[in-house]
DNA sequence: TCAGACACTGCAAGCGATTGCAGAATGATT
DNA sequence: AATCATTCTGCAATCGCTTGCAGTGTCTGA
């Protein structure tokens, strides 16, 4: 593998000069660049990103830290970021806590301190005090997306509005009875997303005067399946039927459609459906919902940490940053029947 | 952050013996050892990957190529693979082929290149020749997942065989009318997946002395709603009406699934359905499909790699690796109705 | 008792870059 | 023409660890 050296050899100059005319060619002439420039491609010739990193300090490489990667919001942020590090010249390394709780041990006791990475993006994870102040002690930049992290940087979107949104969108419709499908307790440990959302939830329907009915609430573990249960619970009274449902997510939307038209109801003629998350299935099974955008919630974490790894961050914005999300109507809502 | 040379200072030894007793122990005496190891805990001290993979040569890091993330398939192939690479003590490395033309040529160019990876997996990608050249370059090991690549080692579950199997066991249940919905044109540019299914559900007509009719098959992109457009169309003619499906992946079976229910169809009453994968959603649709571990894919290329990254490689297995599959019938196939 | 084998341990030379410092060359100023 | 500022370039130290080689000490067998 052919190192600086033989490039510094092949130019007639320095590794010295070889190093600065391949960094972003500072105080090096442009004639002199020029030639290395042309050395470098000739022989080509990659710089060592060990050697480069042990010298210099920096890994060029970013750790990201995931829950579960299987699953379609995870992926897509993580997608997002590569392709935004990608850019930056970064690479990515891949930390996935599936592996139960050894496998997450050693990612903070071991993986993530071995001077390999600039900066952790940590998705939707809610960390002990204990593994903040490991990432801390790192003293590396930690941005969190989703899922907010005491005293860390954090991309989320306002939970409380997006259920507000989507359920001002019924009642707009004219639904008075309205059901909602959030997280159960369970996952309530985990991010207090399902909380913030139904506060949303029961704060539009007050703001329209309209009585929050305890048994409209049906927790589901944010799956199609759990989607699909509550919703036939909720569906399944037939006195008692609500006229729309806000599903915390779009998966448990979906589930939500399949349980209504397996109990012979049309939806949105009987039941109005929407969701959250914009979903790939979304459109294919035309689905109102609250797009969030993952792959750019991915992106922005990458830009807040390039940010902040400049020499001199300047823009330090405030610790929660808010991300965009918007209303998008198909053809699961309509108004309700008369 | 502290060092080497502070550990050994802490144990009254040199780094060298250090450097031993951290990295298996061999040729330190077991006191030695544990007093080094004692020293390091007390300390905190972590290794350098840098200084560790420049002074070595050995990254303990591997590069993950997949041509998208966000699909339920490649993620658990990474997943899989993440994990078994934890156990061992490397990083993951992930790229992403997703930003088109020109980040795909980065990544071989330039990512793949810096010295930072000690081996490549490569996820269902088709490489082109000068692609597999530049990582042949590298002189370093390269395993496949899914997708022959030429002159690489890979894992590949047995396409041919899947599909047989599938369509056996419609056959087996006394169909004699079967479609099959494959990949299209486009898709076969990537992989030959789809025309290998293709032939084993011709294959399996074949030997069974059914006809293997034209226009019982049908193209798709292989998501839910290509598959859904694709069952329409089989289904839609009355008299000419299949009494199974055999899709090439369970998304597009769900399509189908569907597509049945919505031409007012029972799965399986009026017509049989089995898919390919065992996605997450097929326990939900009661589908029976033809399961493939995309998890299992990547622990095991991870465990070839690990092989082959050893000083002495020994049981070298052939090129191909033939992975494991299996039926599962859930609900959606039975007996035609008489 | 002594030589040879063996098990530990330390010395020091890398690994391949980056970068502060200083010298050389060039250009500008008076 | 002399001086000073500026721009280029090279020297050499440094980043933190690994590992071949050699030295020391202990153990075994004759």
């Amino acid at each position: 593998m052919i190192n600086i050296a033989d490039v510094a050899r092949h130019a007639g100059v320095s590794t010295a000069t070889v190093s600065r005319a391949l960094s972003g060619g500072h105080h090096v002439s442009p004639a002199t660049r020029l030639r290395v420039e042309a050395s470098a491609a000739h022989l080509g010739y990659v710089v060592s990103s060990n050697a480069s990193s042990l010298a210099s300090g920096r890994m060029k490489n970013i750790g990201v830290v995931v829950p579960f990667l299987n699953h379609w919001f995870f992926a897509s942020v993580v997608e997002g970021a590569q392709q935004a590090l990608q850019r930056h010249g970064y690479d990515l390394t891949l930390y996935n806590l599936t592996g139960g709780l050894e496998a997450r041990r050693s990612v903070f006791e071991h993986f993530l301190l071995r001077q390999r990475v600039d900066a952790v993006i940590a998705v939707s994870l809610e960390l002990t005090e204990n593994e903040v102040a490991r990432l801390h002690a790192l003293n590396k930049p930690l941005v969190g997306v989703g899922g907010p992290l005491a005293g860390v940087r954090t991309l989320t979107v306002d939970d409380l509005a997006v259920a507000r949104l989507a359920t001002e969108h019924l009642i707009a419709l004219g639904h008075t009875r309205i059901a909602h499908i959030g997280g159960d307790k369970a996952f309530d440990l985990d991010f207090n997303l399902p909380t913030n959302r139904r506060f949303g939830y029961e704060a539009a329907l007050v703001a329209a005067g309209i009585e929050a009915r305890r048994d409209d609430f049906r927790p589901a573990d944010f799956t199609t399946a759990g989607g699909y249960q509550a919703a036939k619970q909720l569906l399944g009274r037939p006195h008692e039927r609500p006229t729309a449902i806000f599903a915390a997510s779009d998966e448990m939307a979906i589930g939500s459609i399949l349980a209504a038209r397996d109990l012979g109801l049309v939806v949105p003629g009987d039941v109005s459906v929407i969701g959250v998350d914009d979903h790939e299935l979304a459109t294919f099974f035309g689905l109102s919902t609250v797009a969030q955008f993952p792959q750019r919630q991915g992106e922005k974490a990458v830009e807040v940490l390039m940010e902040e790894l400049r020499p001199h961050p300047e823009s330090r914005t405030g610790l929660n940053i808010n991300m965009p999300f918007e209303l998008i109507v198909r053809g699961s809502t309509a108004r309700p029947a008369v």
